[in-house]
DNA sequence: GAACCGTGGCC
DNA sequence: TGGCCAAGGTT
């Protein structure tokens, strides 16, 4: 039988029950194509429902502010996605009078929507018989025709997107974008597939051929740069002084503890106080540390030490300095990095550094 | 093409 | 535990 009347077949009796699926309209499918991008769906579940409960719709959120958009994206990952959905909808407002476009050429045009975003949302809201090629789709398709090159490059996922458009159906485009991922990560899973469930086994070539162990192939990364951050918390009347990461930076959007990266050969003490210094202010006392948290990102291995310093002058420099409490860090942009360095604040070991 | 941009779960 | 990986996009 047709592979896509088999695949949507087990979609129809096996499909999750998400909450971008129930009651879909083409915002819903947006915000959850955002969320989604390198994150996996259970991630993605109650920062969708929060969102779409403070911003319904294109309008809403259009007229929210970036830092209220970036506060409910906070923990969740690459905050650009954040900043970009909130342009895009101002986009939609603006430019096409509140209504998502339909054709995926349109739909390229707005910020943060690439190739894979725009061909899902043109097929799962728009019915459009389009191929969504995210990872799930190509390692599905790359072991459905044995594909042996490497699968992450711009060019092979161009020849990836040309196979999987001759599998999709002429109706429920949409729902064969979902079915294929939803294979690709319940199924046709990267390491050891569940082929004896596979409702398409008998497509596979690299079944057939005996290598869905080593199809897909996936090119070498580059190691992650190793590295020593200085955190300072300077408190002033039960407050903490939080820094705004620029956009385009590591966590560009939220707010940080200011810190400085410790350089080849110097001290952590040393770069709290370069981190002090940069922020106008005059260190009175002793740094006192209070530990230290690892945190990996995609490109760094971070290793974070926090000093409780007490300091006097009002802190200028080029950067914005907030004073923010418990409460307000509830509702602000806060990267999870960020907590975890918070975190040393509340139980503080008694150590001191020079 | 390659580098960069988060986070958490899995084995 | 450490490496891998995810409903990618931008520069």
């Amino acid at each position: 039988m047709n592979l896509s009347t088999v695949l949507l077949r087990w979609y129809d009796v096996g499909a999750r029950d998400l909450p971008w699926r129930t009651r879909p309209s083409p915002y819903r499918t947006l915000v959850s194509e955002f969320m989604l991008q390198q994150t996996v769906v259970a991630t993605v579940i109650p920062y969708f429902h929060s969102f779409v409960e403070r911003f319904p719709d294109f309008a809403a959120l259009a007229r929210a502010g970036e830092q209220d958009v970036l506060g409910l994206w906070s923990g969740l990952g690459y905050y650009t996605r954040a900043r970009n959905l909130h342009r895009a909808a101002v986009a939609v407002v603006e430019e096409h009078g509140g209504a998502l476009p339909r054709d995926e050429a349109t739909l390229v045009t707005l910020p943060g929507v690439g190739p894979y975003t725009a061909a899902a949302v043109a097929a799962i809201a728009f019915g459009a018989q389009t191929f969504a090629l995210d990872g799930n789709a190509a390692r599905v398709v790359a072991r459905l025709f044995a594909v042996a090159e490497p699968i992450d490059g711009p060019a092979a996922r161009l020849r990836l997107r040309a196979r999987g458009q001759t599998l999709v159906p002429r109706l429920r485009a949409g729902d064969f974008a979902q079915a294929v991922m939803e294979l690709g990560a319940r199924v046709c899973v990267a390491g050891r597939p569940r082929c004896a469930s596979c409702p398409v086994i008998a497509h596979c070539r690299a079944q057939a051929t005996d290598r869905t162990d080593v199809i897909p192939v996936r090119r070498v990364r580059a190691p992650k740069k190793i590295v020593r951050v200085a955190c300072i918390a300077v408190e002033r009347a039960g407050k903490i002084l939080l820094e705004l990461r620029p956009a385009g930076s590591l966590l560009g959007g939220t707010w940080t503890l200011p810190a400085a990266e410790v350089d080849a050969g110097e001290s952590e003490p040393a770069a709290a106080r370069r981190a002090l210094s940069a922020l106008g202010l005059r260190r009175v006392g002793a740094l006192r540390e209070l530990g230290s948290v690892r945190h990996v990102f995609t490109h760094r291995d971070v290793t974070a030490s926090a000093f409780q310093v007490k300091a006097t002058g009002r802190p200028t420099g080029s950067s914005e300095l907030r004073w923010v409490n418990g409460r307000d860090l509830v509702s602000l942009a806060v990267s999870s990095f960020t907590r975890k360095t918070l975190g040393l604040l509340r139980d503080a070991p008694v150590r001191a550094a020079s």
